[in-house]
RNA sequence: GCUACAAACCGGGUUAUCGCUUCAAUGAAAAUUGGUGAGGAAAGUCCGGACAGCAUAGAGCAACACACCGGUUAACAGCCGGUCCUGAUUUUUUAAUUGGGAAGAUAGUGCCACAGAAAAUAACCUCACCCCAACCCUCUCCACAAGUGGAGAGGGAGAACGGUGCAAGGGUGAAAAUGUGAGGUAAGAGCUCACGGUUUCGGUAAGUAAUUAUCGUGACGGGUAAACCUUGUGUGCUGCAAUGCCACGUAUACCAGCGUUUGAGGGCUGCUCGUCCGAAGCUGAAGGGUAGGCAGCAAGAUCACGCCAGUAAUGGCGUGACAAGAUAAAUGAUAGCCUCCCGAUUAUUUCGGGAACAGAAUCCGGCUUACAGGUUUGUAGUUACU
RNA sequence: GCCGCGUUGGUCAAGAGGUUAAGACGCCUCCCUUUCACGGAGGAAUCACGGGUUCGAGUCCCGUACGUGGUA
């Protein structure tokens, strides 16, 4: 078991792989959906044909967290959580050629430990899984 | 050695695993390999530049900034050295360290609450003297009701008003016309004199100069220019979201105003001028589209070391180095060990917690603010040893 | 990134360098009323913070903190 995840696939976050187009990023926030799962809520949407399956975006409020070294921080945080489990979510969406854009906002105004935010990362992305597949469902 | 102060510098290290940015090589591609990757403040955006556009960057006014002296620089309100004034600290007290200031108040205007006579023209009160009415005393003459009245002369007394002196004094107040003593006077006064104080000008000595010392001469009329202002010097305006190019995409409908050679409007400046564009549209309002890429953009007032000039800031020469370039924005995450700090336990140790301030966005020179801990140097104090 | 503007009771705010810092709404205390409301009397401000100029700063100057606007 334990072999074969370490030979399956690397774990990356690749340029592409990143939310970075503005249009995208407006339509996101205007006509997308949500949900919250504290310290995180997030946004995503079924969007057009894309250069990769799954991009994804990190946010933290200016407002609760006036330093910059300290976005950073979380940012990074969030952005290691998600790529280490992020490849389930990846995979579903390439079998089926679904395109999703993804937006992570930092809600919590304490600075987190990593644990916490993977063990949030762990339940949020479960249910983004869970919405995927009912797209799915109702596509076919 | 310890303590205090000041200056300069450093500001975690290492191993493993998994990632990110960018560059190079290989490859058809996927990718692989190798290099590379935050700061002293990257911060605040407070000054000064470089660079770019605006006409070739022009003129005047306005506006803004600066202001002891010398040096330094690409430039500055910075920095270095010095002079004077003023506050704070310290038993080196005629000193040291440090904070703040220093063009002009004799160019003009304004303001100075309350209090006070008065806040700047010197007025007012008070004071002294002169003039002088009432009044008092004495003498002479006249009248009669016989001790009073009137007139005149002399003397005393000196109110109010007025005149002269206009100087000192006047409970205040942050601030009131140079302080003390003597002379002088009707009373007084820098009115005069002596010793001082502040200061203009001139001479001499020292210094590049600010200035200092000293001599002579004159003056002595508050404060405030971080009030307006005057003088001198400087600044054209806008900023890399500047600017140039490529790609993609749309639509200018309706309304209002101005104008069509008698010149609307525009060229990123508050106004005026000048100048250029403009042979017909322009502006406002409303609406539509795009918000992708490349250049700018990483070799420079660059950094490190050494030598030389200089008190220093800084400059010159030589050798070596190439040292982030992202764009919803990389420079990281986890674990262990070492180092340091705090707490508990304490011969050692062990356990727990923590790792200063803080993250490039065109680039430099400064300033300001934040900063655990450490190193070095200098000065002062103290103690011990030789 | 770059360029601006502001900060006065709980809130909205006025305030030519000069006595004890207006006003409105709200809050608290007391009076009036059987009680509430209305009405009346009174109270509450480190003028964001730290320096400086001045005899005297909410006001003028410098720095800091916080808030806020514009800009492809």
């Amino acid at each position: 078991m334990l072999k074969e995840i370490t030979i399956e696939q690397r774990l990356t976050f690749k340029k592409e792989e990143k939310l970075k187009s503005r249009k995208l990023i407006e339509v996101l926030f205007k006509q997308g959906a949500s949900f919250s799962n504290f310290p995180f809520r997030v946004l995503y949407i079924f969007s057009e044909k894309n250069i990769a399956p799954l991009q994804t975006g990190f946010a933290v409020s200016g407002k609760n967290f006036k330093k910059a070294v300290d976005r950073n921080r979380i940012k990074r945080l969030m952005r290691e959580a998600y790529r280490l489990q992020k490849s389930s979510l990846t995979e579903t969406l390439k079998k089926h050629g679904k395109f999703m854009a993804v937006f992570f906002i930092y809600t919590g105004n304490k600075i987190p430990e990593y644990k916490e935010v993977t063990e949030k990362m762990q339940s949020a992305l479960k249910r983004l899984n869970k919405i995927s597949d009912e797209a799915i469902a109702a596509d076919t």
